[in-house]
DNA sequence: TTGACTTAGTGTTAATTTAACACTTTATTT
DNA sequence: AAATAAAGTGTTAAATTAACACTAAGTCAA
């Protein structure tokens, strides 16, 4: 803990790993550096933590500035502290990860430097923004498997179809449809809705939401989200 | 991502939470804080990130120099930023939690005002420092099922009711040791020792070792250790 | 030395969960 | 109206988990 404030600090920044998905791919957004070093190099969305902010704040503000995107899902991730990460000098940085639905995604592509990759081909990145890259796709992966994050990339309004592609694209392994179904069906937290997905010549699929609130309570009384 | 160096700096600390198991009761090691604020309070080890060191250098260093410890299982938690965590100034803490067996656990109690509590009788606490002990817990109690941690609490040589005991005071439940045995023994990752454990009067236990090795190996295959 | 005591150690069975698998339905398009 | 394409739906075998009680091996005291 804190005795004496005399050292000279690090630079203590923030950075998003923003992922998105497309319904076929899942996406992260990078900026294109217009500064030196790594001048238009692809880069995380971030930048300085001012001092009358928390570390959730700065991430939120960085995003929104650099991205134009707003009120998406945000979770710290990690904080990387290489001594060497930043050629000019010491900082620190807080990573975050952001999980952001297809409506507001398309938001981001309106940023001037701007742009979705597909997390299988994402260019080579400046400072260790691949490594922090790395570790959020990994606690991504792991995270799926127990957490109800899917929902945060899906529209407010999907099919099962699509959440089990989401699934099949974030994990890389092939699902089988009705045992998916069966699965999650059973934690009884998609509420059906009067409404039809149509898409093409064959049968429109069944629309469902996900109830946040219900998950909540039953986290609360021990309730594990597993796939 | 960093792009100008001109705004003012939060402080950056590091602050751990050094778990230890003494056979009956979780354990946390606190110091007793020499200066104000919170003078004489108890407080988590840690203090502030020098230039030249990693977070995870930093945390050690700190580790070392307050409680004693070291080589320690050290692994980052959290990062901890609340603008008016500190009462001063801004100051960032970037949290760990760490394991110790028993054998380093002793020394730490040599150092001057550091003093081990049972996780259910935790005295208050200094600046956040209770909120970043919560989370702390409750990351080891998560990952405690998934992941080979309990080992880094015992004796390199342990028994399976001491492995069981440990597991049951972490996550707070019973098992059923017939069911427990099964289930670790079937890992092969507990190698017998030609050694007995002989302690009061009934029946001698086999000692284990964990074969940290063969568990990197089998991960790296998906393996997942489960319980 | 023997009997009492205490923890170590061990298998089987029922219940639940998971994994594998193929055809019918409902819309669109030509 | 026939072709097409994805949506939707159940059953069964295999694997895993949960529940449960006695014997083994040492120490200690009478």
């Amino acid at each position: 803990m804190p005795c004496v404030y005399e050292y000279s600090r690090p630079a203590l920044t923030v950075d998003c790993v923003v992922f998105g998905f497309d319904g076929g791919d899942l996406q992260v957004l990078l900026i294109r550096r217009g500064l030196e070093p790594f001048k238009d190099r692809w880069a995380l969305p971030g930048g300085f933590v001012h001092l009358d902010e928390t570390l959730d704040e700065a991430a939120r503000r960085e995003l929104a500035e650099e991205t134009g995107l707003r009120e998406v899902f945000l979770e710290q991730l990690h904080t990387f502290g290489a001594v060497e990460r930043d050629p000019r000098e010491r900082v620190v940085s807080v990573a975050y990860f952001a999980l952001v639905k297809p409506t507001a995604a398309t938001a981001a592509t309106d940023a001037a430097e701007a742009e979705w990759f597909p997390v299988a081909s994402i260019p080579p990145l400046a400072f260790d923004h691949a490594e922090i890259f790395a570790a959020a796709l990994a606690r991504l992966r792991g995270k799926l498997r127990y957490d109800p994050l899917g929902f945060e990339l899906l529209p407010p309004k999907f099919t099962l179809s699509q959440l089990q592609g989401l699934y099949e694209a974030v994990l890389g392994t092939a699902l089988d449809k009705r045992n998916f179904r069966k699965k999650v069906l059973g934690f009884d937290l998609l509420v059906p809705l009067n409404e039809k997905h149509r898409d093409g010549a064959h049968r429109p699929a069944q629309l469902f939401r996900f109830d946040p609130a219900k998950y909540r309570r039953l986290k609360k009384q021990g309730f594990l989200f597993e796939l």
